[in-house]
DNA sequence: ATATCAATTAGTAATAATTATCAAAAAGGA
DNA sequence: TCCTTTTTGATAATTATTACTAATTGATAT
């Protein structure tokens, strides 16, 4: 895979940011150091880069995919409002696939703990709003 | 809420199949007992009863919502090439939010284990076409 | 049973996110 | 430099879902 300045600097960006951002807000932030470039550009190298795995797609709830350029496993909350992701520090694993009894025939490849909840933001607008 | 028999059809149906189907799978399904019925009218019950929670909406991977009338507490394993799902059978729950260190501020509201995997399905066809 | 009124429906249009297409540009050798 | 392959930007197409609307249905009161 070539390294042009698009994809070096989508990588970086990502990499950067900490607020697992889906593509059209990275978009927004490499737009700013490169004027020109196209949303399918950016969505393509998402792609590749994933597929390369040099960083992950989170396609947890909502429509929109996310990414997150930190590759080291970790756990995620997801808001149930609005959708932001952020990171969950846990203990060191308790080996987790332990807990399996029968999978179905499926051989699993990977297993996480997956948390739901509602971010700071959404507390915030729900106490101020009194919904 | 209302029960028409559109909506009792679908409940029926999903809680029937063991499958996880997509709306546009269940609609095929539901079409056979309700010739007439409308993808519309799927798409809007799905999203009512979930929201009584009477049904489960899963928005792992993939870009289809899945749905799940089997709402007693279960993990599942998505297969990574088909996006099928599947339940896995889990020993009896370790209190898995005990793991939790710091939430960065959300309110975690539930948690769970997701598996991901290849379905027999994807492995048989591995196998046969040796890609 | 009939009138009334809100909930729901079928059918279709609109939207949103993503993916596909394609000609032009850039990269990386030989 | 010239040639080949990869990548890009721009835009069209696709896909899944949601929104809209007039007509129908169901529940309730009279
Ligand atoms: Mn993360
Ligand atoms: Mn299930
Ligand atoms: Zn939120
Ligand atoms: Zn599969």
């Amino acid at each position: 895979m070539r390294i042009t300045s698009q994809r070096e600097i989508i990588l970086e960006e990502l990499q950067r940011l900490k607020t697992h951002p889906t593509a059209d807000e990275l978009y927004e932030v490499v737009k700013k150091r490169l004027p020109r470039i196209s949303i399918a550009t950016v969505y393509r190298n998402l792609e590749r880069l994933s597929e390369a795995g040099m960083i992950h797609k989170l396609e947890y709830g909502g429509r929109q995919k996310r990414f997150d350029g930190d590759t080291s496993p970790h756990s995620h909350v997801v808001c149930v409002r609005c959708g932001r992701i952020s990171d969950v520090e846990t203990r060191d694993d308790m080996e987790i696939l332990d807990i399996v009894v029968d999978s179905k025939g499926y051989q699993i490849l990977k297993c996480g703990v997956q948390f739901e909840g509602i971010c700071p933001f959404c507390q915030e607008r729900s106490k101020s709003k009194k919904d």
